[in-house]
Parts: structure tokens; C-alpha cells; sequence
DNA sequence: CGTACCACTGGGCAAGTTGCCCAGCGATGA
DNA sequence: TCATCGCTGGGCAACTTGCCCAGTGGTACG
């Protein structure tokens, strides 16, 4: 669970460079391969990795618009809206957040245009009372752990 | 940047099992290696493969909360938030939206009462405004990619 | 109608990596 | 004092990678 400065340094390598196999992170690390190994094992049993899986672009995809959908549910539809959310394609994340029962839901789609298509397929459920959108302009943080990490690795030690 | 069946069916096998290699895919696939390879590549410098870095929970990390953040900036400071937000570590994910001029902003913390300190630290800072905070508290359907990439995968070929 | 071009196949090669094993060592804790 | 644990450093066979090649079918263009 905790995370100490070896293992820091191991998730950091891994994110500069994927391809990099156990043999050269124990190079360049310093340290023995088994013990790379090892950690690694750890971590991904710890589920602090919980993989490795592709970073698709949906821009790249031809999905270039991202918005958020704020939506009230009626009382006791939530369930409902969760499973029908799923099921649309264009519904990268959904989240149930504090507030008047609120959902927070992340969305692409391949216009601005198509995006109200998008949102009517969404809203267009009947556990869904409201909803309101905000279009991503900018992404100046783009998703990211690595800060987090270091500081997890580096404030233990002492 | 259009994404045809074999991709897709490459995409997700990568995401199932990323530690397949190119080798394994190529037999699952029932195409060549040097196929999967040059699809690969393709993927890769057309940026829908962004890379394969380690997907890091930061609840396992010791970061259990994760919250939204609605921030109010001042007229024209936006580019000063953008920086001093990117230095705070748990700041996950900045965008800039549509709306009051306003950013949204991923943030984790330890605790509730750490996520205070938190808040603090980013609401702190003079360009913001406001801020209006919505703690998470369900991840009904965690950051997804893949039924995108189906969707766009099988909807060309016809 | 012929000719390039392109993507894919199927094969072959050396070099490197992986997964697994082992013995030894130093620190920690009972 | 002894057992445990994590790390080291080494060795091994099996596999994969990166790279090369010639051949083939389809498509676009002259």
C-alpha cells in the first residue's frame, strides 16, 4: 500500500518509457533484475498498477469534442441510468457526485454538431430529469499521475 | 486517422492483455507478424496510440477521494492558474470550459478533511475567483476507451 | 491493357530478453 | 541466537524481437 522511493522511481520510468523491459529498468536503476521484478509484481498485485493497457486518443479516433453532462436523475433511477449509460459508446466515464443526487458524465463526439445528438441520446433516457453540458476547450492538465506518485515516494522515506 | 476492423480488433486485444506481444497477437489475429507490426506502428505515429504507460489507481497510492472542482478565474489570469495548478500534485486533470469563463479541475486527496487541505492550496491562489466543489463518491463506469473503439472500428467498413 | 505501388504473407537470422532457478548476504524482529 | 525477508549476482533454456527478403493479390493510374 505504501509506496517507497524504488517503487517510485520504477512507475516513473515505466511512464517515460513503456517499452522498457525488466533487464534495463534493473540497469538503470542500479539495482538487481529480480528485484525490479519483484516490485513490479508487487505493485500490479497491490493494484497500484492496475495495468498497461493502450492510451487511446479519441481525438485521433475522430472524436475531437469532449464535454461534460451534468444530470439529475429522478429518485430512485439511478441504477437504470447507470446500466443505459454504459451501453452508450460516446460515454467515456460516468461518476455519482455530492449534490441534488447528481451524475457527472465525461463525453466525445465527432462535432459540435454531433455532440447534440450525443447529449439527446444521453438525455433522451428517462431516469434523466436535467442535464447540463460544458464543452472541454482546453486541456492545459491532460490526465496525469506522475506528480502524485513522486510525492507519494518521496514523503515516506523519512 | 480512420481506424479499420483489424485495428480495432488489435486495440482491444492490447487492452485486454497488454503484456501480449506482437508475436502472440499476430497468431490470435490470424495475420502475419510484420502485419501487426507495420498496424502498430501506424497506430502509434497516427497518435490514436498515445503510448502504454502504467494506469496508476491512486486510491491504492493512498489517495481514496477524488473530487471536482468548478473554478471562477479573474479576468485574465488564466494563464497564471494553468501554472500554478500544474504544480500542485494532486491536481489530476485541468480543462477549460465553456461557461463563466470557468476550469474544471480533477482533484484526489487523502481523506475528506485532507481533501480540505487540498482545496485550500488550489482556491488559495489569487486568480481563483470561486470555486464550487462535488466530491465523488461511485465510479459507475471508470475511464473507458474501448466500446469507442469499436464503434469506430465497425461502423466504416460497410 | 500494362505497370507501379501498396499491404500482406511466410520464412529465416542473430541478438536480446524473459521466466525460472539457486546460493549467499545483511538487516530486522521474535 | 535464530529465522525471516529483501536484495544480489549468476546461470540456463526458451522465446521474442527487430530486421531482412521474395512472392502475391489488389488497386490506381498511365
Amino acid at each position: 500500500m505504501a509506496i517507497d522511493h524504488l517503487d517510485g522511481r520504477i512507475i516513473v520510468l515505466l511512464a517515460e518509457e513503456p517499452r522498457i523491459g525488466v533487464l534495463e529498468m534493473s540497469r538503470r536503476l542500479g539495482v538487481a533484475r529480480g528485484t525490479v521484478q519483484a516490485r513490479l509484481d508487487r505493485l500490479q498485485s497491490n493494484g497500484v498498477i492496475r495495468g498497461f493497457g493502450p492510451q487511446v486518443d479519441p481525438a485521433a479516433l475522430g472524436y475531437p469534442v469532449t464535454a461534460f453532462a451534468t444530470l439529475q436523475i429522478r429518485q430512485g433511477q439511478g441504477a437504470d441510468v447507470r446500466a443505459y449509460l454504459t451501453t452508450v459508446p460516446e460515454v467515456l466515464e460516468l461518476l455519482t457526485t455530492t449534490g441534488s443526487g447528481d451524475m457527472l458524465c465525461r463525453l466525445v463526439a465527432r462535432s459540435n454538431a454531433d455532440l447534440q445528438r450525443v447529449i439527446d441520446r444521453v438525455v433522451g433516457f428517462d431516469g434523466i430529469v436535467r442535464a447540463s453540458t460544458a464543452i472541454v476547450m482546453e486541456n492545459p492538465v491532460p490526465l496525469r499521475i506522475i506528480p502524485l506518485v513522486e510525492q507519494a515516494a518521496g514523503a515516506e522515506p523519512p
